[in-house]
DNA sequence: ATTAGGG
DNA sequence: CCCTAAT
């Protein structure tokens, strides 16, 4: 069994108002455990202390009564180092809230109050705000070994409410930590330090007022366990009250005890416990007297009476905890608790939480089993047509499709770039719809017009088919009727499928002869891969051209050389005439790009300025044979 | 941003 | 044409 030390711990943040409020310079800290059932303490998860955190702002906020905390459903126990709770955990749950040995007051107050009040004896309530890892905490308190001690105790000391193994056991744990100075007070309860309590002093009616400082230490070992030193009675008597009654709302005198109920001389009863709202006032004494004894009796009035077996186990469990008050010491700050309370968090804890984080990390993101998919869709997406095509006024922001019967929106822009890229969408929003579009058409048109003008009707025909083919079916669509109504309109038909551009892969816009020899010339010119400056100095005119553009034409073309010009001799008659998509590049431009190209791969790329005029006019004329 | 290449 | 890698 392991109590780790991964425990979570709440803090205190508000550490410096309530102990300069108190004079003390000690934080609060809470570790928060939460209890197996076989007992063994689980390091409370970050749900765990959420939780809590929360039920203890409830506390701090108002001071609800029970039914108003709602997530303890009842104080299993309480003793000097922890507070069992049964939390409306829907697991059923059980946690441990235990304090720092400086603070424990604090957990006393609450759970005598069978709620969370986190609040230090003023009305200061502290905040928890953090969690914080426990480890130089237990280890210096030898939790981890006491849990086993505790454990081998619980079983041992089952039904015993109060038993000298446990008082005992919790004494030699106090001897621990506790100062040296308070070691040497313990034996001070002579007479009294038998194996067994006196419980019999504890029957019946018990007016502790009565009694005297022996016997109310007496009543005090029978209450808590352990022996004490402190011969202050009343502070002894209210100690021995509020064990017996587990509550804190006990008058500092005049009362008498019965049936663990307090019954007040003038006949005021039952203040005990559960469903009681406590009394500021009352509280305050108890403040009060705690401000006596700074730090002091961390026994909190045992709540072994109504514990269970293992509830008992539980509290025993933790008895060693926070050893350091028992006794009024009046000096917290000799405390070595201090220290620790304010340390930061350990290198464990940070791993933890970032542990922790990363998981989140890894589930706020697609877990691999999404991103699997995910990328199939994006594949898909490119693949198949993209829906928001049909309506290019204004849903291309995300995308639809279908993941597992789900249909998911995705936002264009954070999908995995498969389509186009981002900066295309930019431009097809901003500019590339009306100006550049209009002025690419134009000077293309001009271009066609003025400088090819033979081939036209060729190439509006010739135009779309292409972009239909390689568009989306929807695009097809449109493209069609592009095709049939501007069947006499060529720039139209050029301009229109632009629009879509951003959406889907770039139109495609088949070369024309004059890009062809614009393109050859520049190769000429330029030499092959010079495409920048090619575009530059030969296709500023058309904007849609990129340098890569460029280059993959020439590298077609290259092929058509390769593949064309043989097979022309083969084939005879060109038999594309069947298919007006494909337009056959004219024999003098190819046999000139084989030229160049051997020429240029031959020569390392040198460049070498061509002559296009003499040679070009005559060839061009002559029956194409490549591709256009 | 260009280029070269594969797809 | 797209996409990437390599410059």
């Amino acid at each position: 069994m392991e109590v780790d030390d991964s425990n979570g711990a709440l803090v205190n943040k508000s550490e410096e108002n309530d102990f300069e409020k108190k004079g003390s310079s000690d934080p609060v800290v809470y570790q928060l455990v939460r209890v197996e059932g076989d007992g063994t303490l689980v390091p409370a998860t970050e749900d765990d202390v959420l939780e809590f955190e929360h039920f203890l702002q409830d506390e701090k906020v108002d001071r609800p009564s029970i039914e108003d905390a709602g997530h303890v459903e009842e104080v299993l126990s309480n003793s000097n180092d922890c507070i069992l709770l049964k939390k409306s955990d829907s697991e059923g749950n059980l946690y441990r809230i235990s304090s720092s040995p400086c603070n424990f007051k604090n957990m006393h107050i609450i759970a005598q109050e069978n709620r969370l009040q986190l609040l230090d004896d003023s009305l200061s309530p502290p905040r928890v705000v953090r969690v914080q890892q426990p480890d130089k905490f237990l280890t210096e308190q030898g939790d981890s070994n006491i849990t086993q001690q505790d454990n081998a105790s619980t079983e041992t000391t089952k039904s015993t409410v109060l038993n000298d193994s446990c008082g005992a056991e919790k004494d030699k744990a106090d001897a621990c930590s506790r100062p040296v100075d308070d070691t040497s007070t313990e034996p001070s309860v002579s007479g009294v330090t038998g194996s067994v309590p006196d419980f019999s002093i504890l029957r019946g009616e018990v007016c502790l007022d009565d009694l005297t400082i022996r016997e109310l230490q007496e009543a005090f070992r029978a209450t808590f366990g352990r022996q004490t030193s402190v011969k202050d009675k009343i502070w002894l008597k209210r100690r021995i009250t509020m064990g017996l009654t587990n509550s804190c709302d006990v008058p500092s005198s005049g009362c008498v005890v019965k049936d663990y109920r307090i019954v007040g001389k003038d006949g005021r009863q039952d203040i005990s416990n559960i469903g009681e709202i406590p009394k500021i006032g009352l509280q305050s004494n108890l403040v009060r007297d705690q401000g006596i004894y700074p730090g002091n009796e961390r026994d909190s009035p045992s709540s072994s009476y109504y514990q269970s077996e293992d509830q008992q186990g539980f509290s025993k469990r933790f008895k060693r905890v926070p050893i350091h008050n028992d006794e009024p010491q009046g000096n917290l700050l000799a405390e070595p608790c201090t220290n620790k309370r304010t340390r930061k968090p350990t290198k464990r804890y940070i791993e933890e939480l970032s542990d922790n984080e990363t998981h989140d990390s890894i589930g706020k993101l697609s877990s691999p089993a999404k991103r699997t998919p995910h990328d199939e869709v994006s594949l898909k997406l490119r693949a198949a047509p993209f829906h928001e095509l049909e309506s290019l006024g204004g849903i291309y922001p995300t995308r639809k499709y279908t993941l597992g019967g789900l249909n998911v929106h995705v936002p264009y822009a954070s999908r995995m770039r498969r389509g186009r890229p981002r900066k295309d969408f930019i431009s097809f929003v901003d500019t590339e719809p009306s100006v550049q579009c209009n002025g690419v058409k134009t000077a293309a048109g001009m271009m066609l017009a003025k400088e090819c003008e033979e081939g036209n009707h060729v190439r509006k025909a010739s135009e779309v088919p292409p972009t239909v083919n390689s568009e989306t079916g929807h695009l097809e669509a449109i493209d069609t009727k592009v095709v049939q109504n501007l069947e006499t309109n060529f720039y139209k038909a050029a301009s229109k499928p632009k629009i879509k551009r951003g959406l889907t892969r770039k139109h495609h816009r088949a070369w024309t002869l004059c890009e062809v020899m614009k393109l050859v010339d520049g190769v000429a010119r330029f030499g092959a891969g010079k495409w920048s400056e090619i575009r530059k100095l030969s296709f500023s005119s058309y904007s849609y051209r990129t340098s890569v553009d460029l280059k993959d034409k020439w590298r077609n073309l290259i092929r058509a050389t390769q593949t064309q010009l043989p097979a022309q001799k083969d084939v005879g008659v060109c038999p594309r005439k069947i298919n007006p998509s494909i337009i056959p590049i004219p024999t003098s431009i190819l046999l000139r790009v084989k030229e160049l190209n051997e020429l240029q791969s031959q020569g390392g790329g040198f460049t070498r300025p061509v002559k296009l005029s003499g040679q070009n006019s005559k060839v061009v004329k002559g029956i194409g044979s490549g591709f256009l």
